[in-house]
DNA sequence: GTAACCTAATTACTTTATGTAAGTAAGTTT
DNA sequence: AAACTTACTTACATAAAGTAATTAGGTTAC
């Protein structure tokens, strides 16, 4: 096609980051596992419905693990992988760009 | 509100390149300068609309230069700025994690 | 014990974003 | 002058995201 045609593999990543909500939600979990209810009042805008969407996907790429304590009440935790705590240092690139340039 | 908010300036970039198309247009223009139709053929689906689209608001961000070049025919040409170029350790980023765990 | 509350969702519906395809304007080549 | 090229724009269809109400477990307050 093009000699400039672009890797699968980066381009399969940056659809995965180009999800809205996803960074944002990644970049929480790197303070610790969080439960559903405290990663919605974290993200001020994000909808129930999204944030459930989102971490299904983010749990089906490998990068979030879902588990269920059998307390009473029962507790959610969300958590990173270790190919989610893998993509820290994008996001501490854009905090980089970001504190430089806007 | 919450201890865990998030800075708006990284808030505001994250959101840049969250939108569809951002970070390839970014990637393909780390490469030197190009034309709309280079553009269009080196990101194999995207239209006309959104690459125009996308093109724009790069420029009000202040990320991409578009620069006209009053030839026989006229030649229009898209290149990164400064701010723009600062954002390729961000896909260099992007590049290592897809190598390492895609 | 029942009314109200909490968490982690799901469903139905609306709005916005993106995709597709055709059209336009200025100019070039055949 | 008919066909082609580049860099767009416009109109319309489909997909994704936002909003709000509902559900299914279980808890606490009275």
């Amino acid at each position: 096609m093009n000699e400039t045609a672009i890797c699968p593999r980066f381009e399969k990543a940056v659809g995965m980051l180009s999800k809205r909500w996803v960074s944002l939600i990644v970049f929480q979990l790197l303070n610790g596992p969080s439960r559903f209810c405290a990663l919605e009042d974290s993200l001020p805008n994000i909808s129930g419905r999204l944030l459930s969407e989102r971490l299904k996907e983010l749990e089906q790429e490998g990068i979030v693990r879902r588990e269920v304590y059998p307390e009473m009440p029962v507790r959610i935790e969300y958590s990173l992988t270790d190919k989610g705590r893998a993509l820290a240092p994008i996001l501490a690139e854009i905090g980089t760009w970001s504190s430089n340039w806007l």
